[in-house]
RNA sequence: GCGGAUGUGGCGAAACUGGCAGACGCGCAGGUUUCAGGUUCCUGUGGGAGACCAUGCAGGUUCAAGUCCUGUCAUCCGCACCA
């Protein structure tokens, strides 16, 4: 077969026929919404990990095609981002030029996949009728109270003099200049991701997603249940801690707020405003990765000042500490060094009291303590323990007035705000008499200008174009300035899989009566790398978006897929530094682009991934000589003649519709490589068959090769729609109904048992299906090698697995 | 430290609710086709001469364990001072 001609003939017939696009007016058929992430435009050309997520899946989309499914699947570009804006750094390319080449050619490259990608419905999230709608996100999060803009503190690298997101801090260094970051606090806007904490949570156990990403969002979100308590300064100031262990609230010797707290310094005495300034400088100075080590040594300084425990009454000094995040709960801890590890060694290293209030049950307690114990200080709450203990006191620390039973997330707010040239400009208007005025959904897109000095020299990008940053107040119409900073490119990407149900509207984002109806994702597929960004911020959009009415259901994505990750054939992530990369334009050249894909499938369990190897395409490709001959043999037969099935007829039929059945099974569970396996063995039975003797059902034998070409047909489409043409298929072969099992055929005369003695197998026999356990075990007791192992013994037990095995106990 | 996985022939990998471990393929061996090499097609292929031994290791439950339980080692991934 000529390869390059056939994918040239079928991709162009697809494309005339309109054959991959999904009809949104077929109501007879039910939809089904196959999606994989969208392809990222860094380089130029598709690599494997695009192949092994496209290319599998696309056959999974086929195969539900087949089943009789309307099925929608459309491919776009995450656009926007940072490795464009690097490049173009790095080669004066402008961002936007690189971009739509490089989108140009993968979209080439996507095409000749031979995928049934719908591109009518294609978007590409850094043109401004994609962006457009992006900013509208934006602003009806504003108008909903979802985001809104606070000081935060940021990785700031003072060579660049810029902001740095977190990827971009190679071991606490700026990787452009090796500069050490500092952390700076700076205005930025936030989406209130927070708020929809336990809906996020809870959401999770109606999905059908791996556990493992169900579990690395649950510990992202992080709830927590204990308790607020406020302390009273010595001076009127209130400030609340947050514990889980407010059953050891009689322990706490100190109190420790986060050197950010904004009572950090109003708490500092003058003897110790020195120490404490120089303390607050070095742990803003210590970056996130330094500062969050929990090997590191704990530091801290004295305020000098004291507040009350509101349960003992008595006086505990105030310290600041950067092991206290201020982001966490309340920003301040109670410290109770007995009980708690970090608060033992910071305790010991300043010759702080350590005062025990909890009894270990079940021996002696060694200090410090941190299991449940008995609570045991001579408080009322005494000999009580654990659950009991906190609860109670919790409740008395209410009915005091001083806080009580709170939940905490470590969920945080979403930081949005980029001061980067490559992204969605943020649509806002500072305006010095109104302050922070969004943007009229009218004046929509806020178009990000191309003529922008985008190397860094200390202020965003876009901040240096006046064109872009000059304008007027649209509440009072006096000049006014843009929001010079743009989104979060995971911003563009938690929607699209909406636009794509309505790629070209103009008037809105989507139609909500088509995103109804099409969404949810049914399957969604991409990487694992995803878990908690783009995973959890497209869950939040969903929930946000239905509760301003724009859509109908509560889970963008209902089941999800992880594919693994091909390695290079030396066993270790691909990458250039290795010299591992393995390209698959050379292999598409050389074996075709269905080989390609096939191998794909064959040779790897899908979710696990592994190495890359040369031998297995090799297998593939022969593989697929042997279906074409097949195919060619039952086309070339004349008058198909039929006969009364022989033992061989019956035989192959059984293969015929156990190939059925279990490739029908497989594809649903993405389990490619058993799938084609199964295909092998179906392919095998036939050539078995055809190499007997004698007369042969020569309409059987077609059949069963078309049913093979059908079996196949999604795992290598234009080779298949190649074999249905010349077997006589009409149309395409994807218009054709993927085979049903026919049960009959699999019910079988007799089946072999595996006979055992003490669980011991002796021997395999084949018994009648219709057999009950007891007459299974009067025939195999009357089996020679049998009855002379039970000869003279008793048969205590006889166990019977249908269709499997027999196990006589004897003794 | 916490959470999640993974560990099976020479290799990639199969094995449904516990029920014949190693499907399918690679590789290897023998035959076949071919002037010859490759190709094709067929057969064999976990180890061991053998009773037997084999799913990282050590125990346990069971008539029966790759699968369940306890402990342990190794590797990978995620989170990591979250009070």
């Amino acid at each position: 077969m000529d390869i390059k001609k056939i994918e040239k003939k079928w991709q162009e017939k697809w494309e005339k026929d309109k054959l991959n696009r999904f009809d949104p007016s077929d109501t007879e058929r039910k939809k089904l919404y196959v999606l994989e992430m969208f392809s990222y435009p860094s380089g130029a050309k598709l690599h494997i990990g695009h192949w092994y997520n496209y290319g599998p899946t696309d056959s999974y989309a086929r195969f539900k095609r087949m089943q009789g499914y309307n099925v929608f699947q459309p491919m776009g570009f995450d656009a926007f981002g940072l490795p464009a804006e690097n490049y173009a750094i790095k080669t004066g390319i402008h961002p936007m030029d690189s971009t739509l080449k490089n989108i140009e050619t993968m979209e080439g490259q996507l095409r000749a996949m031979g995928a049934m990608f719908d591109w009518s419905a294609e978007v590409k999230t850094c043109t401004e009728e994609y962006y457009q709608w992006t900013q509208w996100m934006f602003l009806q999060l504003y108008k909903k109270g979802l985001a809104y803009r606070k000081e935060a503190p940021v990785n700031w690298c003072p060579s660049c003099n810029t902001v740095l997101a977190n990827e971009q801090v190679v071991d606490g260094k700026c990787e452009r200049c090796d500069t050490p970051v500092v952390r700076r606090n700076l205005t930025q806007w936030f989406f209130k991701i927070t708020d929809y904490a336990e809906e996020l949570l809870s959401g999770l156990d109606t999905l059908d997603w791996p556990e493992k990403t169900k579990s690395m969002q649950r510990n992202w979100i992080g709830k927590s249940t204990g308790c607020e308590i406020e302390f009273e300064c010595d001076g009127g100031e209130k400030f609340k801690v947050y514990t889980t262990r407010c059953d050891t609230v009689y322990g706490v010797t100190y109190v420790v707020l986060a050197p950010e707290h904004p009572l950090a310094r109003k708490l500092t005495t003058p003897e110790q405003r020195d120490a404490v300034e120089a303390y607050i400088d070095y742990a803003s100075r210590s970056n996130e990765i330094e500062r969050l080590s929990s090997t590191r040594e704990k530091t801290g300084v004295f305020t000098g000042s004291y507040c009350t425990n509101p349960v003992t009454g008595k006086k505990v000094p105030i310290y600041l500490a950067d092991y206290v995040l201020y982001s966490y709960g309340t920003g301040a801890v109670m410290a109770v060094p007995a009980h708690d590890e970090r608060d033992f060694a910071f305790a010991t290293k300043y010759g702080l009291p350590i005062v025990k209030v909890i009894e270990n049950r079940n021996g002696e307690t060694v200090l410090p303590f941190t299991e449940d114990g008995i609570v045991s200080c001579g408080s009322p709450f005494d000999g009580l323990a654990g659950e009991e203990a906190r609860g109670k006191i919790a409740d008395h620390i209410a009915a005091l007035g001083k806080g009580g039973k709170k939940v905490n997330y470590r969920l945080r707010d979403w930081l949005v705000s980029r001061q980067r040239y490559w992204g969605a400009p943020i649509p806002v208007i500072h305006c010095e008499k109104c302050g922070a005025v969004p943007v009229p959904e009218k004046d929509l897109p806020v178009k990000l200008p191309y003529d922008v000095e985008f190397r860094p020299d200390g202020k965003s990008p876009l901040a240096k174009c006046d064109k872009f940053m000059n304008t007027v107040c649209p509440k009072c119409g006096s000049p006014a300035k843009r929001d010079p900073d743009t989104l979060d490119t995971f911003v563009c990407s938690s929607w699209y899989y909406l636009r794509y149900a309505d790629a070209h509207n103009g008037n809105a984002p989507f139609d909500r009566e088509k995103v109804d109806k099409l969404l949810p994702v049914d399957v969604y597929v991409g990487g694992a790398e995803h878990s908690c960004m783009h995973l959890l911020y497209a869950r939040f959009f969903t929930k946000a978006l239905r509760d301003m009415g724009y859509l109908d259901f509560d889970e963008p994505f209902k089941r999800l897929v992880h594919q693994g990750v091909i390695l290079g054939p030396d066993g270790n992530r691909m990458s250039k530094s290795h010299g591992n990369v393995v390209s698959p334009d050379e292999y598409v050249k050389e074996y075709g682009s269905d080989a390609f894909r096939l191998y794909l499938m064959f040779g790897f369990s899908y979710t696990e991934g592994g190495p890359w190897s040369d031998d297995g395409i090799k297998a593939i490709a022969r593989f697929m000589d042997r279906v074409e001959k097949l195919v060619n043999k039952a086309a070339a037969l004349g008058d198909l003649t039929k006969k009364t099935p022989s033992e061989e007829e019956k035989a192959l039929n059984y293969a015929r519709n156990f190939g059925i059945l279990h490739v029908s099974e497989d594809m649903e569970a993405f389990s490619f490589n058993t799938a084609v396996a199964r295909l092998m063995e179906f392919t095998n039975a036939l050539y078995k068959y055809d190499g007997l003797s004698g007369e042969k059902d020569l309409k059987l034998f077609h059949d069963c090769v078309k049913d093979l070409v059908l079996l196949l047909a999604p795992s290598a489409p234009h080779f298949c729609e190649e074999c249905w043409e010349r077997l006589g298929g009409k149309g395409s072969v994807f218009e054709q109904p993927f085979p049903k099992a026919d049960h009959a055929a699999l019910v079988l005369d007799e089946k072999e048992y595996a006979v055992q003695v003490n669980s011991k197998i002796v021997c395999r026999v084949k018994i009648p299906t219709s057999y009950s356990e007891k007459e299974i075990e009067e025939y195999v007791g009357k089996l020679p090698e049998i009855a002379e192992r039970i000869a003279g013994k008793t048969v205590r037990k006889c166990i019977v697995v249908l269709g499997r095995l027999v196990n006589l106990i004897v003794g």
